[in-house]
DNA sequence: GTCTATAGTAAGATAGAC
DNA sequence: GTCTATCTTACTATAGAC
């Protein structure tokens, strides 16, 4: 490369995700995103010639791949459910940030029935999500579709707790919903967890 | 008055807030709300002298409104607990035509820390719902912490289920949530329902 | 109360120098 | 790869006729 990058790319995709969290997608102006990066606009526009949206898809992609490894993997890796599941609280934790930080797959999505350049990849990763966490639920010996009704759950959960969280002004939502998910998600099953 | 209104106050404010709940606030341009509501720019303006901000407020405080006229009062009035918390279910379903539509509380709300316009507002009708719901349950005679974790736990199952409806194009996450309220609010507390 | 017309600003996006 | 400067468009908002 001719000139060295002010930021490395990895940072870069941090900030601009940390925005696009913070205020959301129509709110995160291409002055704010240049103001959290410490790029001008006419660098982002050269790091990523479709703008916003290709800004907005590469964030969604980031976020994908952290959850990919640091959610679904550990999910299907070694361990008890119990310890596995206690993994994924640890890691939506840091993710989220205690709650301060709210989700990509809610400020980024749009009204049903419309489709958005995000609609894919959200869907995608709300499946792959509930997937994972039900293979871990049926180990413990319970029905595939109760299994897929609990992981569902537990998102809801977690979308849903970081919406009061927002709305409250407090993380304590979030908290409580991340604390009581295990024995929530492995309730009835006893020992076989 | 001197001219007639094109549109009825009640149908205005339900384009509006349509449109909010919609595509959110940030992109509910003018243009937008203009042509939702079929009034053009200076007509609203004229209406809302706040301008879009103003029409946010209003918004929200009509959807106060209606919470406390369809939810709230018929949870302190009369009936069982079951039957109250079954118009709430029905009431909610209605509002969200079945979870078609988001939820204000969501798409209004700003990030932890900072204030907005609607804040004060966002977290005035949650917590008045969570107050509402757990004076219900805690008639069936459960401890207060408990009717309020539970009542707190529901508006999470709505708000959670109302972004994987979203999500995942499908309003299946926000009808069995709301179908599956009455039973888990009431659990383990027998005919005392 | 609604409209057309327009001001003023901020948005997304490009061109071209270094 | 980053920048300054600029373009075009869309936005919020206002003025004033009817």
């Amino acid at each position: 490369m001719a000139r060295k990058a002010l930021i490395e790319n990895d940072a870069l995709m941090d900030r601009l995700s940390a925005t696009f969290r913070e205020v959301g997608y129509e709110a995160a102006s291409l002055a704010l995103l240049s103001e959290a990066s410490g790029l001008k606009k006419a660098s982002l526009y050269h790091r990523f010639p479709g703008g916003k949206e290709q800004m907005g898809l590469e964030v969604l992609q980031e976020a994908g791949r952290w959850l990919g490894e640091h959610v679904l993997t550990p999910l299907a890796g070694e361990g008890t459910p119990r310890e596995r599941i206690a993994a994924m609280t640890r890691a939506l934790d840091s993710f989220y940030q205690g709650g301060k930080q709210a989700c990509l797959l809610n400020l980024l999505s749009s009204p049903i029935g419309e489709d958005s350049p995000f609609k894919a990849a959200i869907r995608q990763m709300m499946e792959a999500f509930v997937e994972a966490l039900a293979r871990v639920i049926a180990e413990t010996g319970c029905p595939a579709s109760v299994a897929h009704d609990r992981a569902e759950r537990a998102l809801v959960l977690i979308q849903g707790s970081l919406v009061l969280a927002r709305g409250l002004g407090s993380t304590a939502p979030f908290r409580k919903a991340l604390a009581a998910l295990p024995d929530e998600l492995l309730a009835d099953i006893g020992d076989r967890a």
